[in-house]
DNA sequence: CCCGGTAGTGTTATCGCTAACAATCAGGCC
DNA sequence: GGCCTGATTGTTAGCGATAACACTACCGGG
């Protein structure tokens, strides 16, 4: 008897013709309540508001998109990591898509390969999304862009710079040139750079700003340490540098690197700051925590979500946008990690 | 010129009888081979599959969820935080759930409180999911699930171990257990302990661990220093316990803090593990090299998603569950930061 | 007084799919 | 041969919304 049943039928979702036939009204003047159109009466709006209020009618999304032939959703794909920055991006665009009334569909991807991009991005036009955002970080990932068909509205976060599509990234290489400015503005006669994955546009950013700001300032360009971004391979880059007294200052691709180097420095003997200055990338929550507090670069996580949203929005509404290409600054941050060089 | 048009009529995207037209068959066997129903001729289903290729049909999801009145949409709601272990929670979800064919669309919240909850389930509701899935570890957000009417398929993660519905957790008893009995082991006569936010069930739940931990050895319980997740509180907490000689031992809720704890100590002069231990919990990529490395708990974050998505798909076919609870045990991860306490 | 315009509302067709049932055909059995 | 059975396929009727158009008052102007 718990069942509910009304009459012989099982009680279902309450639907557009049962708000209208209590309201006394035909389902299409629901319809147009619902939809804000001006030609109702006021006096009818009201009946009809009560109805839809008394039987907890919710409108059939489905039914909606298949007349429509639109969705209010967004897909999104990215990589199944849980690295800061890509992590953060993510959250912060469902955010704001969220707050914009877009639902956010999410796709994750093992690897960013060319396979599963595309499946991703097909999965979410199988849904009919309104616009996709892929986080494409990697090389691999921009390749894999090239199969998508034109006319779907589609925004690449932090990809290759040099692509034309529509696109926002932290500005990677602002940030590198100040950090790099940092440390020679502090008296270091050059800057080592211990750099993210060659595949990454952010690592490859990174490093033109680096390599940029000591030309700027006529200092010499030292070897490059490759590395990734974790701070395993900091660590390990930290225990090559750490005995080469020549270096006086390092800007680590990422806080995690940096951590890794510092503690090869401490296991070293070498102090930071005061016989070493390191400067991070990212601002993760705890750098200000590493042993020293970490000077680093912080970028503005927000604003590239209300960047992407906007031109995403944008190209759904407008169909093409004239410059979709934006840039977020990013700000640097300063700790206890920097200091003038030894004497 | 560049519409594409056939004939006076725009090309839209192909459906079904479409395809029908194309094999020479009716719309329904097309449907018939697009579902798996056995009852089709191998030729057909040949012709069948050969006109889906050749127009690039793709079924619209929106026309069956119409038709059938399901989706193969989960809904996710989770707190906008990049937080180690709700994150990492929330992408092996993700991976797995899509594996599964399953998409998932995902509503972050700024807070985890009633009003939002609520906004952020109805929202996936009026999507017709087939599934919610709420990550919800404080009991604020606890709270708000009571007002989640029965019979929406809905699996809490990280929730109040007392509730009776579904839920999916890391046995945070059974790991705070284990580090607190690692370090009486060492030898140390009891093991203080850093503790997450009052307000969060993993807080909590490591707390008694380690309460029980220590009862069971018949170990005096020191005061507990009560913390929240972050390095910074972390550091507060070591700057206290560092003046304390008689602290040779502490177990910390997360590795943040032990971070800051062991930024604490060491600007104190005490060493790490030679003087004091610490174990922390959630075992963070950059864990192996915090200085020292550190000796920590590691949850199964697969294991977690997997029940989650096995536990809700099973209330979406089966309705109910008999025991929807499943309790996932953590590992622990034996580093440098754990000494026999000095002489 | 008739006409056209406009506000407000209803009627009907349609989106693309699945469910239910009907129709057809072949084979086996009496 | 006629009938039953099961495999295969087609036909029809919705699902719940929007779009297009039709209809009814009521208004003011000629």
């Amino acid at each position: 008897m718990d069942d509910p049943v009304v009459g012989s039928k099982v009680a279902r979702e309450p639907a557009m013709t049962d708000v209208a036939r209590l309201a006394g009204v035909s389902h299409q003047t629901v319809s147009r309540v619902l939809n804000g159109h001006p030609n109702v009466r006021e006096q009818t709006r009201l009946r009809v508001r009560a109805a839809i209020a008394e039987l907890g009618y919710r409108p059939n999304k489905a039914a909606r998109a298949l007349v429509t032939g639109r969705t209010q959703l967004i897909g999104v794909v990215a990589a199944n990591s849980t690295l800061y920055g890509p992590a953060s991006l993510l959250a912060a665009f469902e955010l704001a898509a969220g707050e914009a009334g877009f639902a956010v569909s999410l796709k994750r991807v093992r690897v960013l390969d060319r396979t599963s991009i595309a499946e991703a991005v097909e999965h979410h036009r199988d849904q009919r999304v309104a616009g996709i955002v892929v986080i494409a970080p990697t090389a691999s990932a921009n390749e894999a862009l090239a199969d998508v068909p034109a006319g779907v509205p589609l925004v690449t976060v932090d990809g290759d710079p040099e692509r034309a599509t529509a696109m926002v990234t932290v500005d990677q290489h602002a940030g590198a040139f100040e950090a790099t400015r940092h440390l020679l503005d502090a008296g270091h006669r050059t800057v080592w750079h211990v750099s993210g994955p060659p595949d990454w546009f952010d690592a490859m950013g990174r490093v033109r700003g680096w390599q940029d700001a000591l030309a700027a300032a006529g200092a010499e360009v030292p070897p490059l340490v490759a590395a990734d971004w974790s701070a395993a391979s900091g660590y390990r880059s930290g225990q090559m540098l750490a005995r080469m007294p020549e270096v006086t200052a390092v800007f680590t691709a990422n806080d995690h690197l940096a951590l890794g180097l510092l503690r090869a420095m401490s296991e070293r003997g070498r102090k930071v700051p005061d016989e070493v200055s390191v400067v991070g990338f990212d601002d993760v929550p705890e750098a200000a925590y590493f042993i020293p507090p970490l000077t680093t670069v912080r970028p503005d996580f927000d604003a590239v979500a209300r960047e992407t949203l906007g031109l995403l929005l944008a190209q759904v509404d407008e169909g093409e946008v004239a410059d979709p290409k934006r840039t977020v600054p990013p700000t640097l941050v300063s700790r206890d990690s920097v200091a003038p060089p030894p004497a």
